[in-house]
DNA sequence: GCAAGCCTACCTACCAGTAGGTAGGCTAAT
DNA sequence: ATTAGCCTACCTACTGGTAGGTAGGCTTGC
């Protein structure tokens, strides 16, 4: 039944699960063929039969990391009422990941570890930014058509959209040490901002 | 001249002075005893002698951090002309650091390696990370007062000066690969909102 | 039907290099 | 004489990675 081929693909991908999982606890220099080896019950070479590289397993991670992410997306697009509910989904699984599961989004994980990432996984990296900041991007662009999101004069959907993700994975960073709501203030001071009713500045009126 | 004692105290300051870059530049576990070893032209149990431990160096780097800290908000603080201003120093004094230097700052290395730090560390980053909020916060509260700020309703001077700061270490993590106008614009966004002359929500009047 | 040959997945044993850290000795200033 | 600062030599644990071999399933030719 358990032909070893079927078994084979079953270890290359409990690597990878088991390989995200310590990316998001420990970062990419965080754990070792050593770790994953052990996780899995199997030796050391075994791991490299798999991926010969940890550069190889890093490129692999950063694959699983695009279908997070599009995996996510998807379900923010189709639950969501409306941009701002989907932003607010976001941020509420960004929020679980990191202080019930105590993990770091795979992005920034991948970013604390930037100066000790090889070439190519610095370049699925970008894309990787890229790929978020563009769907955050669509949400606020549609939010904007929609009339429930409101930017500040000259702000594109674009500029909206990255620091709303700059401010949550720094927020993120920062309340894992003092605490959560640290980053719940701060996301919902700057969410209330772009929303139709707020009052975006004591009492005064713009020209 | 150069007396054994006075050379002595020269070595450790340069091990905190070379370690500073170095955490800065690759992290808490991005450097070992044998870079700063190394790096003086002394041995490697040279260095244990100033700090037996790598968390004892990791604390006296902390101290640094503390310093190189008060030093920054002493020098934005007196050459500052006023809130908005002040801010904007900390602003090109983090860019230049970054993009020039190509460092991180000592709070964001040292955040990046969360997971890797010995415990006495992590409180010391929370209690740093608190003072770096205080100075903002402070600038925040002269900014309202003296009315070159404008808050949203409801919105407290720490509260505007947490989401300032994890925008900005956001946006750093990432501008770092997706390029330096990306953390300008940001932040020039962000600020723009709360500034006296902005134009909060296009065609918006509040009630 | 069956065996040869190949493939995948795994193993043990090992490599060079580096991590943080220690023991003990020499030298020179106080 | 003591001690601070440095040294050489060493330790254990672990890093990513390799060499060489084995067990067992799959495919092919006879």
């Amino acid at each position: 039944m358990t032909t070893k081929s079927a078994n084979a693909r079953h270890t290359r991908q409990q690597l990878i699960a088991v390989g995200a999982d310590l990316l998001c606890r420990r970062g990419y220099t965080g754990f070792s063929y050593q770790d994953l080896a052990h996780e899995l019950g199997i030796s050391k070479p075994s791991v490299h039969h798999h991926f010969a590289q940890k550069a190889d397993l890093g490129l692999a991670l950063c694959d699983w990391t695009e279908q997070w992410l599009r995996d996510g997306f998807g379900h923010f697009d189709q639950h969501g009422q409306n941009a701002p509910d989907k932003l607010q989904r976001y941020l509420r699984a960004a929020a679980k990941h990191t202080f019930n599961e105590h993990k770091q989004c795979p992005l920034s994980a991948l970013h604390s570890d930037l100066a000790q990432l090889p070439d190519a996984m610095r370049a699925r990296l970008s894309d990787l930014s890229q790929l978020e900041v563009n769907w955050v991007a669509a949400v606020f662009r549609q939010g904007l058509a929609d009339g429930e999101l409101q930017a500040p004069a000259g702000a594109s959907a674009q500029e909206l959209a990255q620091l709303f993700i700059f401010a949550c994975k720094g927020a993120l960073y920062y309340a894992r040490l003092l605490g959560r709501e640290h980053f719940e203030q701060s996301m919902t001071l700057l969410l209330q901002q772009w929303l139709p009713d707020a009052q975006p500045a004591q009492s005064h009126t713009p020209l």
